[in-house]
This record gives structure tokens, C-alpha cells and sequence, in this order.
DNA sequence: GGGAAATCTTAACATTTGTTATCGTTTCTG
DNA sequence: CAGAAACGATAACAAATGTTAAGATTTCCC
């Protein structure tokens, strides 16, 4: 018997981001029970919002299927694609949420996605009951630290072609997923620009 | 008597780095003890390197006096500053330090500083044997998540010269320690172009 | 299936930003 | 104190990127 596959009971999303979390931390399994149990499951549509800006975030979202993005508002209205998150990752306005401060930020489904939803409360209570609920945060606060400085530095040492090459290696597929005009707003440029550069390359390697 | 203000017989230093982890988590007076029993002292000329590129980081530092900033390096070898220290923050390669991989950058003390230096083992000891030391490590994260975000965003939805003007709010005083060519490269521009924006600003408000 | 909307490309032109070089001033260092 | 180095401003020119507009596909939705 595999301790890894338990509860038969709980969601395929429930056992994925059950699998995650133990991933990087071990749990009893009446902690498992106890959070998992207090997990809703959401179906968003296509082209739906998770959530709005200038609300305070009280949830966290674990994607099982589909794909978010992450919008911003500049002062001006244009709208830029900070973020994308697929399977198997957490999503949220984190920064709201562990400030508590109203969001300034949209969670949008590119695709139809399945999310489990973590609420707020759930979370505090996992950082007040779970034997290792700090650690947990710890780990990814830790982890999306790691995945924010990379991406510093790569706007500082790194042209936008650059970036856009490696794009693959951090959100696996995406290209096939993405519509090129919100890679371009990922990428901190026009989506004439990156036109521009994808013919250029073309005609540089005519393979 | 005043229970923030204990431990005569340490630094102002170490002082300091207690008063400021005593604003995140509460600890027994022995934890603290042996903790800062176990942080070293640094003193470090103006203009020195506290870290190189390419080794893997094995210290935190906390500044008690001067300014540091971290420097990577581009592929074409052209230097960024994409960070700014002060009194009373922590600095490394975290991410490198996270991961435990070589360092990408370069942790250099723009003015005479004085650092307390706290040792990788330190730190996990502290993760294992503090009763709040996973929730610090959380609380730290957290922090610098959210500065790294908000610089994210800021990248994204403002101007070189808007990030110019909001400068001093992050770093207060800065304009008055660091040279303007490497806040010039902090903004993601080069020094002869910070000068220009600075004129045609002056230009529109000659007061 | 068919019309509407979204998407991508391309071109022409405008704006922003980088590059190189020079010069006067300040600051460091011996 | 004096020479050297660092620093900041400026100008002229070059390169990168944005803006607007048009047209050709593709995709979506009823």
C-alpha cells in the first residue's frame, strides 16, 4: 500500500494540492482530514475573474486544471499580465493578501479551471494548529521570493528576446495556451514589438 | 524597568538585530541568547565586497550602520544594481542563500558599515530549535516578497522617471549616500539618460 | 455555418532610451 | 596640498521600442 495515495474520499484536486503540500512539509493525517475538508472546489470559466482589485484578498487559490493570469492596472488604464499560473501551483494577489490591504490585481481564468480554494481563515488556522504550518509558509513565501528575484534580475540583465526564449522553461507550454499579445505585456513590451522580434529571428535561422 | 531593553551585555549590534526580531516574533530570554552568542560582528570598509559571485552564500548579514548594495552581473558583463540596504535590514543572495546555490551577485558596502553576520547554521538551528523560528523565517520571507512584488509592478505599470520620484519613500535619505549613476541603475537606465530626466523635469517647474 | 470579434503581421512614423565623447567640478587618496 | 580619479551635465547621433493604422487569418459564439 502506498502511504502516499491515501484518502480515496477526497477530490482529485483535494489529493493534488494534498500532494503538494506534503511535498514540502509532513503532515499528521487528521491535519490532512481537518484542511482538506475545509477546502471548497471552484469551476471557473473561460475568461472569468477569480477576483477583483480593491478588494482584500481572502483566499488563495491552488490551480488543479487550467490557467490564470494575473493583471495589473497601470495609472494610465493599460492593463499588464504579470503573472501566469498553471497546474499544480498557487495563486493569488500574495502580497495583498499577506498585507491585507486591498488588491490591486485580478485573477483571471484563461482557461476553464478548476481551482481549489484555500480561505483565509483556513490558512491562519494552519499556521496556528498545524505542527509545521510556518514552515509550510515559510516554503513558499520562500518559493515565490526565488521565483520574483529571477525574475528581477532577468528585467535588469536580460533583453525582452532573451526573456522571451526562456519563457518556455518557467511556464512549460505556454505558447500553445497564451494568446502572443499577453506573452508580449508578460514580457514588459508591445505586442508590435514582439512581432518584430519573432520575424527578425526568423529571418536570422530561416530553418 | 523596560522588558524590550534587556541584555546590557551585548552590542548595539546585536542590539539591534534582537530588537528587530522582537518586533516579528516573541523568544525566551535563553533563545536569545544563545543566538546573538552566536552572530559575529563585522566591520567593513567603504567600497569592499561582503560577497562574491559564484560561491555559495553561507551568511546573512543585518546592517547596524552603512549602506550595501547588491550587484549582478549581465551576460555582455555590464553591472546592475538592483538593490539597496540600509540600517536595520537584512541582505544577501537570498535566493542563492534559499536555494543553496552560487551566488549571481555581489553584496559590496557603499559607505563604512557594520554588520552582524548570521551564519547559515545559525539560521537552521534557529529553524529548528527557536519555537517561533519557522514564523520568523516566514515573516522574513513574506517581507521581501512583498518588496520584490512591488517592484515587479512597479517595473511594469511605471516610468523610469516615476520610479525616480518615489525612490526616497523606499529607501529614505538615499539621494544623499549613493551616487547617482548606480540609482540610475537601480531605474534600469543608464546614468546620461537619469541626467536628462532630471533636466526636463526641472525644465517644466523651475522653481 | 456564418458573422463578429480577436489575433497576428506588417509598415510608417514618433518617442524613448542608449552610446560615445567632452568638459567642468567634486572627491578621494597619497 | 596636489594629482588622479570619480562624478554629473550636456550634445550629437544611433538603436530600441511605442503608436497608429491597415489587412489577412483564425477563433469564437449564436
Amino acid at each position: 500500500m502506498n502511504p502516499v495515495d491515501i484518502s480515496p474520499r477526497f477530490s482529485p484536486g483535494s489529493r493534488a494540492l494534498a500532494h503538494a503540500v506534503r511535498s514540502m512539509i509532513s503532515w499528521s493525517r487528521e491535519e490532512e482530514k481537518y484542511f482538506l475538508a475545509h477546502c471548497e472546489e471552484r469551476s471557473v470559466p473561460r475568461l472569468t475573474d477569480l477576483s477583483q482589485a480593491g478588494s482584500v484578498p481572502q483566499e488563495v487559490f491552488f490551480v488543479v486544471k487550467g490557467l490564470i493570469r494575473v493583471i495589473i492596472q497601470g495609472p494610465d488604464g493599460v492593463e499588464h499580465s504579470v503573472h501566469f499560473a498553471m497546474e499544480n501551483q498557487f495563486i493569488a494577489d500574495y502580497a495583498s493578501f499577506i498585507r491585507q490591504v486591498p488588491s490591486v490585481s485580478v485573477l483571471q481564468a484563461i482557461e476553464p479551471t478548476e481551482v481549489v480554494v484555500l480561505p483565509r481563515s483556513l490558512i491562519e488556522w494552519g499556521y496556528q494548529h498545524l505542527a509545521q504550518g510556518d514552515r509550510l509558509g515559510r516554503f513558499i513565501a520562500e518559493f515565490y521570493f526565488v521565483y520574483h528575484d529571477n525574475r528581477i534580475n532577468n528585467l535588469y540583465a536580460r533583453s525582452p528576446k532573451e526573456r522571451y526564449d526562456s519563457l518556455e522553461e518557467v511556464f512549460p507550454g505556454i505558447f500553445q495556451r497564451v494568446p502572443q499579445h499577453m506573452i508580449a505585456s508578460y514580457l514588459g513590451i508591445t505586442p508590435v514589438h514582439l512581432s518584430r522580434l519573432k520575424r527578425a529571428d526568423r529571418q536570422k535561422r530561416p530553418a
